[in-house]
RNA sequence: GGGCGGAUAGCUCAGCUGGAAGAGCAUCGGCCUUACAAGCCGGAGGUCACAGGUUCGAGCCCUGUUCCGCCUACCA
């Protein structure tokens, strides 16, 4: 990047004060510039050849590739968050990181999409023609298939925009042509009439994952089929089928009962009359039958219903299909039915029987029936001739791959992955529809040759290769998730030139990690899988991350039907897309549903603004400061005042906090850290305390504070940019003093902080824990008491039974304890004591006194020691229970023994020092 | 039918390999203390679903029960 195209940083408002900053941060403003900073300066675009050279580990992401008609929602929000965050510290950790971003062509969603569109011109598909038809959808997917990416932007995420692919590409039409190609060859694709499941509505059918099932409430109808030449010897005149779809009788072949069920011994081999076609059918014995459900009896319709078109293979039934690829009745239904739609079929049909005599009743039935997962209706069997692919061979590699190859994260969802590659089905591939990749594959009019390969077809201009016949091109498309398949390695360039693979590919595949929803890990994970096995010898991926389902407050599936959907980008604008980034990390919990609450974001803009008036603070009092200031020119650091060494020391534990949880994709942990850290530690008590330093006289000592200060507020500013990009840019390109080899780059590739080892200081630790007891003791007395707030108190310490340091501590502190707690004198010695009136408490050994005389009634201080006693009492009952059970002694381990003993002296300790306090409180109150 | 997950403060959720229960929001009281009222200080609030078990010790491990989700499946 060039050092003159550094954004304005100051334009946000008018200065206010002596800072440079506005007093609120006001997002909108710095997301625009950095967001078009960061592209117009191609920040996120790696060279391979750092990792070609070696010089770089790659680590490479390719985005669950949304829908091209999609809208951001918040399941992508949390993704892209998730992507974004580990993408961003995997560049600070100095890996060459790729992020490819990009949209798959969806070809039934874009479809309806643009068919609607013609719907509106009073247009149908067919009178375009299919060349046309694209036509439009291209323009369409010109004018609108960008808003998602627009979306994606916004939500700052760190892609590598001139890697950008759609799965409609040249490029990746090229690897979906040569995948088939190299499929069909070896066997593992094939054409063939089969039953599959079809959308009346889009026309298509669609794979087995592609329909969802949901209850619905249905009838049972129960029907007589009279046996063919009358009742049978023992009388029986009929079998009584059940079932919920009467009308699909018009293509009953044959009825099924459970071998071993002695009630229709006698029927199987003879034949039943169709009812009303009136043809005769035989009964057959087959063990599916469940002898429980319903009558025992079931009909076989093969054409219309998935299990009795394999039993039909099974009998070797023949197949007749009644009802058409519009829903309609066909030519092999009687003419009282042709032509008509199947649900009014179905009530003529029931009506017709019960004329007739052969309805027996009909009940509620409630049962799951299949849905189709784009347009919602009702997914109808139907035989036809359909393009599938032979999955076993390749689900069998991508099941060994795990986890040895690739590790899922959280590791239960390995079973489901298990679960779905051991039962799988071929998969039907090919769809009714024009959008999309259409079939690579040409049949001889004259002859029905078929030919089957990548090349354009002008070089089969010379027609049929066997006999010169016209050839016609597979009118179906493939599936979209057949291109999604290949995108780990198809967006990097393969298949590439003969002989000179892409240098993306080498560098950056296989990826590092795939971040997706745990609700597409048949649709897509488990396929890209098996292909990136299959055509790169190698897995796609190492790790898979499948974050939770966004959902809303009562937990229900977020979705724009149910008016339920808390736009992602609406929070944005409203809270600012930090606060939302934030919010989603802090929820992202493993193996846990998401209900996002809209008060929770902006609990999370509260805490965005809070980093940001930090930052006003330390500018406001880092005048002038020259680069290189970082605490490293201090020196040693043991004899610097307490607050120094404390925060220091904290900063080391942060930074392995915040490392190892990112390694380990535990993102609401690096939120958790930060915000305690940065709020209750940073804000609360280290901004306090150095204020007496920094509003001091010019010294060794302000000079030293102000490094911390810098120091602190940079290096937590990089710890935090990966879940929040945006304000810590800001606030990084203001700040002073930053490390000359970072100096004029941008945050989002300044390394992760170096460890201090020599700041780490658990003395420090434990010596501040000291201090904010006292603090925290007196400021307790007051407002229990009602003490006038703004009343500066006196103060008095005996030390002699407290810890080791807490006279030092005390006498180094003074001036801050005075300054936190309001104490206007602080008298702090071994032995000695306040007034009998007085406020008391006991903090690690050392009695504290606030006199109360003349300042207010103190009787209620009474009250107060009996509650604080009352505490103690609780946990020493706890403790003391603890360490006199039988055993306890024995079998715990000697340091945890040793540390409850500790517990109770202290415990011990304090509950007697409290009560005596408090009885000479007594006294002072007797005499008045 | 199979599988997975959940039940912790009023609400939304943390709680890693078992060693004295945490956060945000809401609530109560007090503060415009010159970074921040999008703030500061303090308080209250939990037999961690229920019943057993293992253990010196269980929110955490085991068994069972009751609710609630989700995924998956060929009962017409």
């Amino acid at each position: 990047m060039s050092e003159n195209s550094a954004p304005e940083t100051h334009n946000t408002g008018p200065a206010s004060g002596e800072t440079a900053l506005p007093k609120g941060y006001e997002p909108a403003d710095v997301e625009a510039r950095w967001g078009r900073h960061w592209e117009e300066n191609k920040t996120f675009t790696p060279d391979p050849q750092d990792v070609l050279s070696g010089k770089k580990e790659p680590f490479s992401i390719v985005i669950p590739p949304p829908n091209v008609t999609g809208a951001l929602h918040m399941g992508h929000a949390l993704d892209l968050t998730v992507q974004d965050i580990l993408c961003r510290f995997m560049r600070q950790q100095g890996k060459s990181v790729l992020w490819v971003p990009g949209t798959d062509h969806a070809g039934i969603a874009t479809q309806n999409v643009v068919e609607r569109q013609l719907k509106k011109e009073g247009k149908k598909r067919d009178d375009l023609g299919r060349e046309k038809f694209i036509e439009r959808v291209w323009d369409w997917k010109k004018e609108y298939g960008d808003r998602i990416l627009n979306q994606i932007r916004s939500l700052g995420a760190s892609v590598d925009w001139d890697s950008l692919r759609f799965t409609m590409d040249e490029g990746l039409s090229r690897a979906v042509r040569e995948v088939f190609v190299r499929l069909y060859g070896e066997g593992l694709i094939y054409k063939g009439n089969y039953i599959v499941n079809w959308c009346n509505r889009c026309h298509t059918a669609l794979a087995d994952d592609e329909v969802e099932h949901a209850p619905k409430k249905g009838k049972l109808y129960r029907i007589r089929y009279a046996f063919a030449g009358g009742p049978l010897p023992d009388g029986t005149a009929e079998l009584i089928v059940a079932t919920t779809r009467p009308e699909t009788l018009l293509g009953d072949v044959a009825v099924a009962v459970h071998p071993e069920d002695e009630r229709y011994a006698n029927a199987v081999g003879r034949k039943v009359i169709l009812p009303i076609v009136g043809t005769e059918l035989p009964v057959i014995a087959d063990a599916y039958v469940d002898r429980e459900f319903g009558t025992g009896c079931l009909k076989i319709t093969p054409a219309h219903d998935m299990n009795d078109w394999a039993l039909s293979k099974k009998h070797n039934l023949p197949v007749i299909t009644v009802i058409d690829d519009r829903g309609f009745m066909n030519e092999n239904a009687p003419a009282a039915y042709r032509g008509m739609p199947s649900a009014a079929c179905r009530e003529k049909i029931v009506a017709d029987l019960d004329a007739a005599g052969l309805l027996v009743d009909v009940t509620d039935h409630d049962h799951s029936v299949g849905e189709c997962y784009r347009c919602k209706s009702v997914i109808e069997p139907h035989v036809s001739e359909q393009w599938f692919v032979k999955v076993a061979p390749l689900a069998k590699a991508a099941r060994e791959a795990v986890p040895a190859q690739t590790q899922i994260f959280p590791p239960n969802w390995e079973k489901t992955y298990f679960e779905w590659l051991d039962n799988i089905r071929d998969w039907c591939i090919s769809r009714q529809i024009w959008w999309g990749h259409r079939i690579p594959a040409w049949t001889c009019e004259a002859c029905g040759e078929m030919i089957v390969q990548a090349e354009d077809p002008a070089d089969l201009a010379h027609g049929c290769p066997k006999c010169g016949g016209a050839l016609k091109q597979e009118d179906d498309v493939l599936d979209t998730w057949f291109s999604s398949a290949l995108w780990p390695f198809s967006t990097m360039g393969w298949p590439g030139e003969k002989g000179k693979p892409a240098p993306k590919l080498q560098a950056y595949y296989p990826t590092s990690v795939l971040v997706t929803g745990f609700d597409i890990i048949f649709f897509w994970v488990a396929r890209m899988m098996m292909m990136g096995i299959h055509f790169m010898g190698e897995v796609p991926f190492k790790h898979v991350y499948l974050h939770a389902l966004v959902r809303d407050e009562q937990g229900k599936k977020m979705s724009k039907s149910t008016g339920n959907a808390i736009d992602p980008l609406a929070m944005t604008a409203k809270y600012g897309t930090d606060a939302l980034r934030f919010t989603l990390a802090s929820f992202a919990a493993m193996g846990r549903d998401i209900k996002l609450s809209e008060k929770r974001i902006e609990g999370y803009r509260h805490f965005v603004n809070k980093i940001w008036n930090s930052a006003r603070f330390a500018l406001m009092n880092l005048p002038g400061e020259p680069k290189a200031t970082l605490v490293e020119a201090m020196g040693a650091t043991q004899d610097a005042p307490l607050a120094n060494r404390w925060i220091l020391h904290r900063l080391e534990e942060v930074k392995d906090e915040v490392e190892s949880a990112s390694l380990e994709y535990r993102f609401n942990d690096i939120a958790q850290s930060l915000y305690r850290f940065i709020w209750n530690e940073f804000c609360d008590w280290y901004v306090e305390m150095a204020k007496a330093d920094l509003y001091g006289p010019e010294g060794p000592a302000k000079e030293a504070t102000r490094r911390v200060l810098l120091t602190v507020l940079s290096e937590t500013m990089v710890l935090l940019h990966p879940v929040m990009p945006f304000v810590t840019q800001e606030i990084w390109s203001v700040l002073p003093g930053i490390p000359a080899e970072n100096d004029g780059k941008e945050l989002a590739l300044a390394p992760y902080p170096v460890r201090r080892p020599q700041c780490r200081d658990e003395q420090a630790a434990r010596d501040m824990a000291f201090f904010q007891g006292v603090v925290g003791s007196v400021r307790t007395i007051r407002t229990e008491l009602t003490i006038d707030p703004a009343k500066k108190l006196p103060l008095i310490v005996d030390t002699a039974d407290a810890m080791d340091s807490a006279q030092a501590v005390l006498n180094a502190n003074a001036h801050l304890i005075a300054q936190l707690a309001r104490i206007e004198s602080a008298d702090i010695g071994p032995g000695k004591t306040g007034p009998r009136a007085s406020g008391t408490a006991v903090v690690e050994g050392a009695r504290l006194f606030v006199p109360l005389k003349g300042i207010v009634d103190f009787g209620a201080e009474v009250a107060r020691l009996d509650k604080e006693l009352g505490k103690l009492d609780k946990q020493l009952t706890a403790l003391r229970g603890k360490l006199a059970a039988p055993g306890f002694a024995g079998h715990a381990p000697a340091d945890i023994v040793a540390a409850e003993n500790e517990k109770l002296a202290g415990l011990v300790d304090a509950r007697a020092k409290l009560a005596e306090l408090q009885e000479r409180l007594k006294g002072a109150l007797a005499e008045g």
